[in-house]
Order: structure tokens, then C-alpha cells, then sequence
DNA sequence: GACGATTATGAACACCGTGTTCGGTATCGA
DNA sequence: TCGATACCGAACACGGTGTTCATAATCGTC
């Protein structure tokens, strides 16, 4: 029941296609509505009744990377060992979908992705690891939850970062994966005292 | 020899502290070239004799900064002590600094700050971190150097951004780089391997 | 397959911010 | 005092945004 109008999947879809395509091909920033129309095939006015602007249209297209990482999250949570192997479960999951798609993912990270793209990650990995630290017990002592929490994010926005913008000797997504792990883990050990 | 005019230095100074107080009232990205001339008392074209756009008018304003903490590092590396004492020893004078003018500092690296800002101080902790480590010894093994600089730069982005927008319980600059530093040397150490 | 409702269209428009041009004026340093 | 240098503001072209309106195409349904 109340099934989508097939016009307005086919206008929805062509633009979030249309969005990713232009990503990878110029960034982020220096698209334009007019870029989307022309490419999407959709009337200036026809945008606008489906979207407020440019960033609108972004966050619908990364609420699929957003319960992609939940569901592995939820998972090596509930796996058993120590903290060191439970936190932060679903940093593989995201370094091998990165590896996977490697130029578009470059487009959402890399460096020419403009701010307002990072910002939404960023956001987007916030809620990850404070639900992650929450589920597996991690209290703040000297150290305030909030403030692991904020080194978490840096640290693998800036690992995926790095990695994204590799051209030559790109380690692959394991061993990303496991440099970010290795940096980031004792650090959290160490601030929460175990 | 070769002075400045006192007219430019005038202009100049003028803009700076324009762009400074602006920042702290509305945030960098909503300032309009308008809003500086206003505020600054200059005319149109004068600006654009000095500055190609409102960027290069704030890059000028980080180059200060930027020596500050040189040469506190300068100081840190030339001591005695650990790998875990010298490391990053530019890290407690941002903080102090920071903590001093708060307001100022919400602006230039807070939520608000907008992403331009964000990465000029970005690329300009790059540079120091890269030469600490260099000037340290620090050699990439298993995990490349450059990857290093990434989560330290990120690491301290993320504390300083956590640490600028508290609101309420607000740590002194000490305990705050004291954090920082648990965080992210622990990483460091297990990434070199010693 | 016809018909009413919904959606798409594109041209025109007002608005705002950017960066440039120009002729004229004020201030500097010597 | 005088030549060089810096400043000024008004006007302009440009490009991007988001809105409007009347018209056309497409949909779901009976």
C-alpha cells in the first residue's frame, strides 16, 4: 500500500545516480544543480520538489553505507574475546566496501571530497563507536568517554582518508584495517586503564 | 629596507582583525567580502589589490600560529628524555594557546569553523608532525610513517575540536593535552615497535 | 482504453555574492 | 613640494540559487 509513484522513483534514482557520478568525476563541491539536471535528465523544477538542495539529496545516498555498517557492528559486538578484537568491529567491513570502490569512495574521503560530505561521515561514525563503546562496557575514567570517542573518529577518518588517497604500494583493506587497529586500540586501552 | 607602506600595513592589519572578529560573530563560511569591507573600513578594489580572495587573507592570519608552535617544538625536541616525553611537544603549547582565547579558537577550529579553515590547520599540523617524527628518528616498519602522521594529526584535530565547543566541565589546557597525549603516543609506540 | 490525479517540464525571473574595470582622490616618503 | 603609490566607490558582467507559472506527460484505476 501507498506504493511510490514509479515517476518519482525513476526521478529519485536518476539523480542519486547521477550525484555519484559526478562525485567521482569533479567532487563534490563544484557540482552544480544545473550538472544534476543535465545528467539526471530532470527538470529544474522537478528537483525541487524532491529535494531541498544538493546536501538533501546527499544524506539519502549514504544512509545505505550507514545500516551496511550497523549490521557488521552488530556483529563482532556480539562475537566473544577481548575488547581489543570487539571494539570497533565494523572498521574491516568499512575498509574492504572502501577497497571495493575504491574511486568512489575516494570521491566520498578523499581529500577533494569537500567538507560537507566529511561531515556527514564523520557524524555518521560518531554514533557508530559511541554505541560500539557503550555496548561493550567502556567507561570513561580520567579519560571522558566522549573524548575516546572523538580519537576513535579522527583516527579512522583519517586512516581511510590516507589510505583512499594511496596511488602506488596501496596496502589492501586487511592490512589498512589493521594499521588503524594498531594505532588506535592502545590508545583507548591505555586512556581507560585495562 | 624595502618598508611597508604605512597605508598597506594599515589595510592589512585592518582586514585581519576584521576577519578575526567576524569569524567569532557569524563563523568563516558566512562572512561576505561586503561583511570585511564594512567592517574594516576599506574599499572594494583595495581588497583585491592585497588578497585574491577571503582564503588568502586567512592564510595570512594562521601564519602566526603556525611559528608559535614551531618554535615550541624546537624546544621539545632539543630536551633530554623518552621518545614519549619529546614526541608531538608542540601539543601542550596549542592547548595553553587555545585555552587562552577561547572564543577565537571556537571559530578557527570548532564545529562552526567551517571546512576551509579546518584544512589549512590541517595541512599546517601535517608539516609539524612530519618533521617531529622525522627529527625524532621515527621509521615507518610495518606501518608507513605518512599513516602515522595521519592518526596523530587526526587524533589532535579531533581533541582540540571536542575540547574547543565543551560547554560546561571544560578541562584545563593541561589535563586536555594530558588526554591527547594518552590517546595517541600509545599508538605511536606500538606502530614503530618500541 | 479512458479519465482524473499526480508528477514532470522549461523558460523566465529575482536575488545574492564574486571579482574586475575605471577615473578620480588621498596619502606617503623623500 | 612633488612624484609615486595606495585607496576609493560606483558600475558592471558573471554565475549559481531557488521560485513561479502555465503546460505537457505519465500514472494508477475503473
Amino acid at each position: 500500500m501507498t506504493e511510490i509513484d514509479r515517476r518519482v522513483r525513476r526521478t529519485r534514482g536518476n539523480l542519486s545516480y547521477a550525484l555519484l557520478e559526478l562525485m567521482v568525476e569533479k567532487g563534490y563541491d563544484a557540482i552544480t544543480i544545473q550538472d544534476l539536471l543535465d545528467r539526471a535528465n530532470v527538470g529544474r523544477t522537478t528537483f525541487y520538489d524532491h529535494y531541498r538542495d544538493k546536501d538533501d539529496l546527499l544524506v539519502e545516498g549514504l544512509k545505505n553505507l550507514r545500516s551496511f555498517l550497523r549490521e557488521h557492528q552488530r556483529a563482532a559486538i556480539a562475537r566473544t574475546g577481548p575488547l581489543r578484537d570487539r571494539a570497533l568491529g565494523f572498521s574491516l567491513a568499512m575498509f574492504e566496501h572502501a577497497g571495493e570502490q575504491r574511486a568512489l569512495f575516494r570521491a566520498i574521503v578523499g581529500r577533494r571530497a569537500g567538507t560537507i560530505v566529511m561531515q556527514h561521515v564523520r557524524r555518521m561514525f560518531q554514533e557508530l563507536v559511541r554505541d560500539d563503546l557503550a555496548a561493550l562496557g567502556v567507561r570513561g575514567t580520567e579519560v571522558p568517554v566522549e573524548a575516546i570517542v572523538e580519537f576513535a573518529v579522527g583516527s579512522l577518518m583519517s586512516i581511510l582518508m590516507w589510505w583512499a588517497d594511496l596511488r602506488s604500494n596501496v596496502p589492501d583493506a586487511a592490512h589498512a584495517d589493521a594499521m588503524f587497529r594498531r594505532l588506535t586500540i592502545p590508545g583507548i586501552l591505555a586512556a581507560v586503564g585495562r
